[in-house]
DNA sequence: TAAAAATACTCCATAGGTATTTTAT
DNA sequence: ATAAAATACCTATGGAGTATTTTTA
């Protein structure tokens, strides 16, 4: 039968002080390593030996040497001081900002054309701090955000969910694209009313452009209804290729479709009265609090956005183009 | 530059409270697992996110989850535990001899032809507890006894060292052996002064045998200078080969040669005016507390040999021969 | 409104200090 | 005689308890 004997019990101090006293073979030498009264040192030791039920030191006049039980007590409490100093280094590091992991998430739009600049530069700040960055569409990225997956979001619209602290970010333009050889690439502009019975490819549901959209027609007296959907498509690629391949006209972030406009593989219109600016907003959970890593990322996020004021984002848009 | 930021540091309850807050998701439920109030485990943790530098688990009214730091904190945290624990247990092991490994010593004939016999009836008794014997001559096994590498000792001799402690064990007979095609081997017996001139071989300085040798002779008022020494091996095995082969005379353990003498390759004869029995005796450090397996194989040595009284080390020897 | 955590407070054990005695070289 | 550890004694802090308030679902 296993004896009931004794519950061995020890806390890191206790390690920490014996350990010393081992390694000098001497009370008194050990009391200075760490700071303490030699005095102290005896009776931390007395303490010890108490809760793990035996002798561990033998007094033998000028030195002391640690029993056989004092031994494997030694041995094994030196790994174990060793791991506890690696948490210690991880945490502070962590705490430091010098290494670590900051999760955020990011809709369609930033998440893809805006992100990956800003966290390239994040980087050069913080060469320790990898950013891992999981892209939905705005619903997914406030779920993730509510749930404490992620520590920061940015997304393009604001979802009201009562635990979430929006800030204000950079601007975006949604813009009205059309296939090359559609017959509106001459029109100096549309509006809302031409839009209908032409087909029209959406974003799927929880979309931060489709909800922007319906806004704005909503301002119009319309809603969804009122265009012809021709497919919903969930991501913004798949919307820009299906414009590409003359499936639909669409509305998308000017950020996605810049380069292809150039291109001449789409074109874009201008819808007078329709308004389509937008904003995005980084997202925290106000109950949770940021850890020092996704505190710098915000900060720099916001800072990055208030820099970013003096570039339009599209060629006719933002309120500061001078 | 590494900021100086923030020295992390916690112990081992801390973490063991903490670690049950993150696995139960409330403090209430936690506090009933490990026996405290709730109120206590709330002020531990704050002692906690004092001592780490920040706060570790974000308070989300009914639930409480762990931020990152908490979430880094919590995996480290749950190794070093389970790290503790093993450590714990290997104590408890130990002390409760269920395990762990005893150092004793032997001098040549107790080392060679006894604690083989002891040791595996002990082992008997305590399957876990393995027994590592170093064989020597009762000198070394002295000098590791009292350097600490050695728990327990067993010599044929006392070596007067202040430090020692010596309890009697079994009795030991040594015998004048010869050659067997020796001129003796048909005397009755033999008288110390025959020994004169008869080439004679000795143990090595240092040896209980040698020592005890010496002491007979010095009753009689000689001197090992006495003998016609023409080897100094540094075994019992090898005096006894050397004997056989007839390069002299020598005095041994019984127990040494008994098998020898019963094949005929050596004779015994007896020396009617030498006392040459002994004692074999266990030494201990005084200055050093024995480890519990060690105790318990103490004790078994001592009841060994209490018992063995009853059966004479050799035919004619032993005090109680009935 | 009910459940959970935080706060206020009290109490005591433990960690720490200084001064002195004991012990072993 | 000296160096080191143990002991005695004191203080402060941290851990744990109870009672109460605050918060939030």
């Amino acid at each position: 039968m296993p004896s009931p004997a004794h519950r061995v019990d020890f806390e890191l101090r206790h390690l920490e002080i014996f350990c010393k006293v081992v390694e000098t073979g001497s009370i008194t030498k050990a009391a200075h390593i760490v700071h303490l009264a030699q005095a102290s040192v005896s009776e931390r030791l007395a303490r010890l030996e108490e809760l793990v039920g035996t002798r561990l030191l033998d007094r033998l006049g000028r030195k002391v040497e640690p029993t056989r039980a004092g031994d494997i007590l030694y041995k094994a409490g030196r790994d174990l001081l060793e791991k506890k100093r690696q948490v210690c280094e991880q945490m502070e590091d962590f705490l430091g900002m010098s290494r670590g992991e900051v999760r955020m998430g990011g809709s369609t739009i930033p998440g893809e054309y805006l992100l990956p600049g800003v966290i390239r530069r994040f980087h050069q700040l913080h060469p320790g701090i990898s950013v891992s960055v999981t892209i939905g569409d705005t619903r997914d990225v406030v779920e993730r955000a509510v749930g404490g997956l992620l520590e920061l979001g940015v997304v393009g619209a604001r979802h009201e969910e009562k635990h979430l602290h929006y800030t204000p970010l950079w601007q975006d333009d949604l813009v009205l694209v059309v296939p090359s050889g559609h017959p509106w690439r001459d029109r100096e502009s549309i509006c809302v009313q031409d839009l209908e019975g032409q087909p029209f490819v959406l974003r799927e549901e929880g979309s931060g452009t489709r909800g922007l959209l319906e806004q704005a027609l909503q301002k119009k007296g319309k809603s969804l209804e009122f265009l012809t959907t021709v497919a919903q498509l969930g991501s913004s690629t798949a919307v820009k290729e299906a414009v590409k391949q003359g499936l639909g006209v669409s509305i998308l972030s000017w950020r996605a479709v810049a380069d292809a406009v150039r291109l001449g593989l789409l074109c874009r219109v201008h819808v007078k009265d329709l308004c389509l600016a937008r904003r995005f907003y980084l997202i925290t959970d106000k109950r949770r609090v940021l850890s020092p890593p996704a505190r710098a990322l915000w900060d720099f996020l916001v800072a990055d956005a208030g820099n970013a004021l003096c570039v339009p984002s599209s060629p006719e848009g933002g309120p500061a183009a001078f």
